[in-house]
DNA sequence: TGGAGGGTTGACGCAGCGTCAGGGTCAAGC
DNA sequence: GCTTGACCCTGACGCTGCGTCAACCCTCCA
């Protein structure tokens, strides 16, 4: 007759875990002795054996009592059916690995390579951290809605960086962003290269998201996140409104320019 | 400004899993409206997709928020550790895995091939399926004790069972076992059997377990297992006590025999 | 006779939410 | 003005497999 303790150390498990098997009923309980401590047969300490090799192996408690009952071909069919769900387990988790070792730098969390690039390109043209944070908190709303389209955008968006007047705007935006003043000359002169850029694009017929414009909220939130970034750029969107056009992340025409 | 469905729907997760953010402290708790209800600004969706990104990369919620804050080389140092983790956390499954593939049928739970291997030539023999069950709980035990220690012990097992002697014994075994008759002279037999079997091994010097020996333990509980299995085996071991050798699984010279 | 080292039950804690229960709110159609 | 369905709220239990107190009893040895 053995107690608690060394039916456990045969087994190989603690004290605590041979009660817990008692409780959910893997394990029956065994008679007690005067003094009420539990008495173990030698079967106890074989059944207790065979419940642990179940366990290691994978096989959730709830089922392992099934399974010692069953005949050999239902407990061929339940070690498969955990042999599935271990594969499951394993491949969800060598997922994750390989989502984790893309986390290098605090930019990259959540962005393509190619983004990552273009935000790159960005510093290089002088355009400041926060103004380059901004459009990266920006991408990371693009690839949460559009994770396979952003890459195919961003060949564009990087050859758009060439552009003398482009660098010109997002450099003044940096300005604006990085003083505090309500200087206002400024911001209208960024609407005026907004609005140029726009009406180009327009009359080119580059304005083609496809069905992705379809979807308002993304550029609503973009808009919104511009503003509670710097509630200055409520001003820049009133300004563009002036020039004929609605939003900023995605430019719509509000009525024909004036020629 | 969003609902919590809106913001749950666009991170891709469900509101309770944003209230359960809020709850510990990882996104904070926003504004509510005049109703009550919680309302969010397109920062929310920036943070909670953050966050989404590190949850699906197998880090614990309870890290997120500290690594969110870090800078470069504490984030990397981080992103580090849970890598090993995930590592681990693989290789455990992984074995488990490796484990169950080798569970096929009921014989092989626990036990090494050279076991099964025995387990079956003593079906051939035509030991009965209770004794052979007998058996396997034997083995059972001996490699829970042994695990690597039963694999060497078990070609020379397998041997003896071309042992006439043996086989008669396994033979009258059965019979007494599957009979519910208190036939005591196929006991007696088999007593004067194993004392014969017995006293050739003394002889020989073939009782050689080294260290083995040394612990009584299991031995105490095969013998307990057997006396479970069926009473009449305490008959048995009283016999074999009058033969001079205490125990089963273990035979003792209790005194010299008396030629 | 006292203390160490067993044993007993009961209960909380862990991770990351799912899932009621039992309310209040909002927008739309009648 | 009323109903209906879809949301929102808080609070609380459930799941898995035990670890870890707490508070108390039993046994054995010096």
């Amino acid at each position: 007759m053995l107690t608690i303790s060394q039916l456990a150390a045969y087994a190989g498990v603690t004290v605590r875990a041979v009660r817990h098997y008692h409780q959910i009923g893997l394990l029956p309980e065994p008679e007690r002795d005067a003094s009420g401590y539990r008495r173990y047969s030698a079967g106890a300490v074989v059944s207790l054996i065979r419940i642990r090799i179940l366990a290691n192996a994978g096989v959730p408690l709830s089922q392992i009592g099934q399974m010692l009952e069953a005949d050999a071909s239902t407990f061929a069919a339940a070690v498969e059916e955990i042999d599935r769900q271990l594969g499951d387990e394993i491949a969800r988790l060598a997922a994750s690995r390989k989502q984790i070792a893309q986390l290098a730098a605090g930019d990259r969390l959540a962005l393509a390579p190619e983004v990552t690039t273009y935000l790159d390109r960005l510093r290089d043209i002088g355009v400041s951290e926060r103004v380059v944070a901004g459009e990266r908190d920006s991408w990371i709303l693009m690839s949460a809605r559009w994770p396979d389209r952003v890459r195919e955008w961003m060949p564009s968006k990087i050859a758009q960086l060439d552009d003398p007047q482009l660098i010109r705007l997002y450099r003044i935006l940096s300005d604006i962003f990085e003083s505090d003043t309500g200087d206002d000359t400024l911001l209208v002169e960024a609407a005026d290269i907004l609005a140029s850029l726009a009406d180009q694009a327009y009359r080119s017929g580059e304005i083609d998201l496809g069905e992705v414009a379809q979807d308002d909220l993304p550029f609503d939130l973009l808009d919104a996140l511009a503003v509670e970034a710097d509630p200055r750029v409520k001003r820049l969107l009133d300004l563009m409104r002036e020039r004929g056009w609605d939003g900023l992340a995605r430019l719509e025409r509000l009525a024909e320019p004036s020629t």
